[in-house]
DNA sequence: CTCTAGTGGAACGGAGGTGTTCCACTTCAG
DNA sequence: CTGAAGTGGAACACCTCCGTTCCACTAGAG
């Protein structure tokens, strides 16, 4: 992955970076072609950058990487009771757009960096829980890796109800930190 | 379809169907012979009893579909507060197994039965969130059709953590029920 | 034993995706 | 204009999967 590139080489190369995630989102095993379609760019301009198939993901798994960092930082995980981190934390990922997609449907494509069912999921992700079932925000019967899941799974069908229906980007934000919201807070009837 | 199968042949039949849920819940893109190997079969046999792909593939939307009538069925959505029988809903399908991993990765493979993402949704299921609108167990903000994603999303995550993972099936179900019943219930203080 | 049902392996042609090469086109700098 | 950079199309060999055919094998019924 040259650093040095600029203008139009770099253009194209992000143009069909941001195409893959979105078409191997919808289908992880689309044809380079498609892609390409999707870049509108040749299959030989592809190739030009990418010269196999494997190159393309692994440049699709570092720029994953990339925006998933960047969404995790600006969460600020530490700050504030852990649910208000757990939900700020939605928030950023659902910004992620068709990201979601390609991180939920092909979990191994970010390679070492996957963040879906992780036994030992992400050490900051941990601390955050950990704080909530501390300052009672979260509830202690849920422990961290199944929050996870709980998270990304929700993540997913609300970025799905987004880009399948019409529906409105920030209603279903605020349905799914609703029912987040709700499914982590402790019981206040005992059952 | 021939209903007068017996012994060897629908027993051969009913193997390759449960291989191809399995093996294309994994993978929906999975070749035939992969999907013949986990039936322990040859790739001869198979084609035998499925001459294309397609003909397999409306196999298992049959096979699919009538498992999932069947558990939609025992869950009885029409007794109890609508909370209850959301919740019956969710015991029932958990035990749909493998068949989750199909229905979420591969909505449209069961083609006019695809019970998730539909926008106007299965109507028993509605009509079972009115209920729960109505008798005060359903948070009158979540619409049935993102309930409809919710319980989707939730089902496949906990049929993952125990797949992958080798985490207990009946711990995960109570975690499952557990976060779901809270996103569903009522709030108690206004936010 | 013989006959049959059910099966699996080998092999083939066809279709589609992949990776490569070559050539023509456009755009822009000099 | 000339040359270079960037691009796209056409064609090719290669590979995998698919669908088919043919033949050999096994188990059980008679």
């Amino acid at each position: 992955m040259p650093e040095n590139e600029r203008g139009a080489r770099a253009r194209t190369r992000q143009a069909i970076l941001s195409a893959a995630i979105d078409v191997l989102g919808q289908n992880p095993a689309a044809a380079l072609s498609e892609i390409a379609a999707a870049a509108e760019v040749g299959r030989t301009t592809l190739h030009r950058y990418f010269p196999e198939r494997s190159d393309l993901l692994r440049a699709v798994a570092a720029e994953g990487s990339a925006r998933l960092d960047r969404a995790t930082a600006s969460a600020k995980l530490n700050e504030g009771s852990g649910a208000d981190a757990l939900l700020r934390l939605c928030r950023e990922y659902f910004d992620l757009g068709s990201l979601l997609s390609l991180i939920f449907t092909d979990p191994e494509c970010l390679g070492g960096a996957t963040p879906i069912l992780d036994d030992g999921c992400d050490d900051r992700f941990s601390a955050m829980i950990d704080r909530g079932h501390r300052d009672g925000t979260i509830d202690v019967a849920l422990p961290a890796p199944w929050l996870s899941s709980l998270m990304w799974s929700q993540l997913y069908a609300g970025w799905s109800y987004v880009s399948h229906q019409g529906a409105s980007r920030h209603e279903v934000l605020e349905l799914l930190v609703r029912t987040v919201d709700g499914a982590v807070a402790p019981r206040t009837t005992t059952g």
